[in-house]
DNA sequence: TATGAATGAGTTTTCATTCAT
DNA sequence: TATGAATGAAAACTCATTCAT
């Protein structure tokens, strides 16, 4: 019941930080789109940055649970990587109403340490689930012997980037293709053969 | 005189919005800082958002003129874009104050589209510069045939993963080491043996 | 109750405006004589403009209502003329202390064509209701045949610039004998045997 | 050459109170219509309200002088008051696009002795001139023995009203028609075949 | 739990006035 | 005399938060 108000009060907070930004978006407005009164808002969140900080953690979950999940498969890793790059920009085309969000805090993490060290761990998973996946290509040889932590981290900071770039060119960028031709130019350079 | 308070000004806000965001700054800390009045402000400026404009501007025009005004090179590409990598990760670094700034401006494009239009414009710049270089490489025969267009933008995208990723892991990230770690996967997958 | 505030409102704001003029009023003055907080305040009017926008309305119909309602009257028209003036300055007397107020408003009406419209209507409606009664003083035989709408007109502009001289000289004037002098010499000049 | 200056900065400042208001009207909109700097504004009238008084003067003074020249004319007095309401519908007529600076001068009037005091000195000598016509026709013969002091008030209330309706219906009154006729019925009240 | 009217501190903005030159 | 950049006090307005019901 409780669970459920806040998960109400999360949604309403979400679309209009979204439409407005975390400064413009009034505590009126989440309340009305809440169906909820003011005041009740204050049973809920102590604060206003106490909803914002609510959505730092919803926000920054819920995109890369199912790839954690991801059991390992003996598909062919290049496979599985253009699979998993899918995977994202469905991810990325989903919350894209939302990105503005994130940006936001990303602006924020620059001045806030909690908001740095959430947003690490998060990130840290991320890495992680891919080193994984680069490290399995090298021992089953289907990839050259290169650093997987760097390896890991180029293909995130691509991810990152594409959705930075269609925020501000949503028209402009073919998202799913650019974000294919970018996987396979790093799988290019991973391939084993150049050894 | 007038550009010069001007650019007293705008130091000033850019000092203010990097330490506290947009809404956050006053500007009456501003005006403090910069030593003139509040009232002052206003001769210059019309209004804070006109400020915020201003830093837009200027922002993103900095970064990359040392880049545009390069001349064609004879060095071999690989060298040049080794080169422009740590030209890169200088101009990152030297901004390094202002990365929130950047975050929130892309926040900002999400809800507005001249801010959209205005970031295009210069990506679309920085673009061009890859593309170019690219090409160039191609017609050289130190490239193979790769899609221009989509590589420039795997790079542009790299680089703007990396300064969030470092703006979120100051201490934990390397940055100039995984730009060139980066760089030579990419230049790895570019390379011309492999057709 | 909502209506019950915006009342309050509007009579502390008529108490200040007259007092000090509205550019001189203070909504910090207006709220304290309320009760209510500056806040309070906006949440019954949007502005300080949408305050006067509000008593325009509220002021330029109190006045005459008592006057719209009569009935037709057998009673002499010369008889319900002399009534109707000392009706008139009991209107006017009531407002003293309102009167800066509205000649603030025919100030603003030079300049604003919705308040120049809402007058116009206000003193369409009071020349309507002088109209019919000269009419009917005529179609009786009591008025001589006069321009009725000349005529309305006359007696309006008549009372208009006895406030206006009551206001410059409270003191020095007094309205009842000479609103009663000057509606005499009309009344002189719309006699019959004239003709 | 102060003189001069000084007209300047009235004329200046006349355009734009009537344009805006006392209040909204910026002494930087006078400085630049008169062609001086603000600094120099302020050394041939000390403040904004003493400009505006400078104003009251001026204004109050115009539009009667042409009137408080006439010789005693042995013309009848009927056709002298006809050419009289027409030099005043001139008049009218003349300072139209000043009429709102009027009726803002009598809102102050409520609130400020001076001015009050001021104006009802204009008032008197306009009164004191139509009382001497008036006495004169009396004299003569040429108009009922009527109270001369109540009907050039009368008259001047009227001109008065007809000056505000005109402000707030500029096309929907005939001025010189109805002060015309508001005059002959005026007229006619005083006709001596009366008694 | 829930309401929503009320608060009041905080901010932007305005502009008459000053003053160094 | 004249300038116009600078001042700073004032005022409108905002909105997260509280609290009586």
């Amino acid at each position: 019941m409780s669970e459920e108000r806040i998960q109400q009060i999360i949604e309403a907070a979400l679309a209009f930080f979204a439409r407005e930004g975390f400064a413009h978006a009034r505590m009126d407005d989440i309340a009305k789109t809440t169906g909820l009164s003011k005041g009740a808002i204050y049973l809920y969140f102590e604060s206003k940055d106490a909803i914002i900080a609510a959505i730092l953690k919803v926000f920054f979950r819920q995109e890369m649970l199912f790839m954690l999940r991801r059991e390992p498969s003996p598909e062919p890793i290049h496979e599985q990587v253009l699979d998993l790059t899918q995977s994202m920009v469905g991810a990325i085309e989903h919350m894209k109403p939302f990105l503005s969000i994130a940006f936001e805090f990303y602006a924020i993490a620059g001045r806030r340490k909690e908001v740095r060290q959430f947003l690490w761990e998060y990130y840290t998973d991320l890495h992680a689930f891919w080193w994984e996946l680069i490290q399995r290509g090298i021992e089953r040889g289907e990839v050259r012997a290169a650093d997987p932590d760097a390896t890991a981290m180029t293909i995130l900071a691509m991810f990152e980037g594409l959705a930075l770039f269609w925020l501000v060119a949503p028209q402009s960028l073919d998202v799913p293709a650019q974000a294919e031709a970018s996987m396979r130019l790093i799988l290019e350079g991973l391939a084993p053969h150049h050894e």
